[in-house]
DNA sequence: CTGAAAGCGCTTACAG
DNA sequence: CTGAAAGCGCTTACAG
């Protein structure tokens, strides 16, 4: 590999000339420059970037930290969270970041690993398994000094800065919709203790069922964490419960989709006899059946935030929690073939 | 940030000893060696990554780029795709190597940009548009020396290391499947001149026609590339043509699901009246309607061999092409309910 | 077993 | 406008 060296003595200029060519240095005089830069692109030269990184104490180069849940054995990371990532990475080669992509246990030490070791300037945090863990290693993040910023729920300053979907809106626009439907003994398949974004699409939907002058039954609540399998089971325990319900609203669309597969192994309809409503609107929600309704978030546009607020936070600038707003898309598990209502 | 002068201030010692005892030098002391670790772990201090990768002249990191399709507008990556990252991400973390990943044009120097700046060791390249354009960037990797893997078909040794499915193979068995349904007229949804993956997917399927003694129809043929647009179309400009088929074999999942959607919007039944098939095993392979038979990849396999190849190569140990068996799934979409074969 | 020193390839303040 | 020099934080051959 050439070093600038070797540029500045095919120039017949020094070394510091070359660097200061290369980089754009309005000093150097024109023809000089140019010079410069012909050889350098004859011998296909470019900055090392360990040295110079190592000179300017910086990398240009952002972690982007899946986590995935430790229950579930496999690479299982939501679909929702991959759809994100290329936006993330649209943005950080658009802003001149290179992008560092790990999906991590919550035992590793990511400050250690990541912005102490120079790798990364930054982290991106998106996606997670029970929150009492997470919430510890944030607390560590912050201590430390670490630049991040994550994915979920707005929540005390301490915690570093999230980017997020209005979950409690969400929330309420499903429950207003199934409500609209005529259903009235809607199950929430989630977990809301474990995940604050899950919390609030759960106060959503009781603040909706409030409003309509519905029950708020306990037995309608089930605990699911976001895989089909896991939404498949708590439908299927619902059932062997002999709970009684008209529409499931599954707390991601991969608990919607397992709850749908339960429904139909179990010889039910979806929608005649459960409508069933999701939350991400990943690409799968579109294509199983019947189509699910979900709400959707705005993965382009949060990819953005996160790289854009994180960048700032770099750079030193203002910084500040966002909440993006979302939309119910109505599809046809939520609404029967003779239902009055849109 | 802590570096290894302040240990070893702090231990007593030259830094020198520091560096030594934190690489676990066996020459040092054990009793100063553990002084040392015990300082480090107390102040938090991890080795400046961009110091050692310069000293060192490596960087011990692995890039991964996925191409997009020039032809769509947007972060259209096939999913089969990303499918395999969670795997690449396991296994370079296993090795100790990090992973940065990144979209690309056809138009970037990607040696320049990754490895000619030191950013990364080696390149693994995943998917692309127009193969004319690829074999011309192939080419240049080589001839500048860059260390490289691909997803692709096995093509002449200068085009670099690749590892790929056993296409050939798996377009004559979902030729053979569909034969076996009774089909007679199987239309090819893809553009073998485009690339050489889908040519090797074609020439099994010709090759099982041929085995059948069925025609082969060049009417039957029609480009479309991995997208479900492109998939819907091409099955559209058939029937708009006139041309008479009973099964469409799309050379992707994305395709095939594409070219469902074109059948039902004309009121064409599948598999009743159409059988259609995929490649790839994509997840919503499983949960479109009907079911999509396909050929699977094993993807965690492809992503382990490619990382652990490419690891070879960095370390000037011998690699060879590879190419992974591939099973076909046979789920509803191919085989009409009064058929009598499996 | 340990330390002093060279050097990886840059960037930039300082001097001219 | 340009060059000589210092220094970013490591690793390791060399000397003791």
């Amino acid at each position: 590999m050439p070093t600038s060296l070797d540029i500045a003595q095919l120039a017949g200029v020094s070394q510091s000339t070359v660097s200061r060519a290369l980089r754009g240095d309005p000093m150097v005089n024109e023809k000089t420059r140019d010079r410069i830069r012909d050889i350098a692109r004859r011998l296909d030269y470019t900055v090392d970037k360990n040295a110079s990184n190592l000179r300017l104490q910086q990398t240009r180069t952002l972690a982007l930290l899946f986590f995935e849940d430790p229950t579930s054995d496999e690479s299982n990371i939501n679909p929702f969270f991959l759809s994100m990532q290329g936006s993330i990475a649209r943005v950080c080669s658009e802003r001149g970041y290179d992008l560092l992509v790990s999906f991590q246990q919550m035992s590793r030490n990511w400050h250690a690993e990541y912005t102490g070791s120079h790798k990364a300037d930054g982290l991106i945090l998106l996606g997670y398994g029970d929150f009492l863990d997470y919430r510890h290693k944030l607390d560590a993040l912050v201590q430390s000094g670490t630049r991040f910023v994550r994915w979920g729920s707005a929540l005390p300053d301490r915690l570093g800065v999230s980017i997020g979907s209005d979950n409690p809106l969400g929330g309420r626009m499903v429950t207003e919709h199934l409500v609209a439907q005529g259903r009235r003994r809607i199950a929430f398949l989630g977990a809301p203790e474990h995940s604050p974004e899950v919390m609030e699409r759960y106060r959503g939907y009781e603040a909706a069922l409030r409003t309509a002058g519905l029950e708020i039954d306990p037995a309608l609540r089930i605990d699911a964490i976001t895989t089909e399998q896991s939404g498949h089971d708590a439908v299927l325990s619902l059932l062997d419960r002999g709970v009684a319900f008209d529409a499931a609203f599954g707390a991601s669309d991969l608990i919607a989709i397992g709850a749908m597969r339960a429904l139909a192994d179990r010889g039910l309809r979806v929608p005649d006899d459960v409508a069933v409503v999701g939350f991400d609107d990943i690409a799968m929600a579109r294509s199983v059946h019947p189509p699910l309704t979900t709400v959707v978030q705005d993965t382009r546009r949060a990819g953005r935030l996160l790289v854009e607020a994180l960048i700032n936070l770099i750079e030193g600038k203002p910084v500040h929690a966002t909440r993006l707003p979302t939309h119910l898309i109505v599809r046809r598990s939520s609404v029967a073939a003779g239902s009055t209502a849109a």
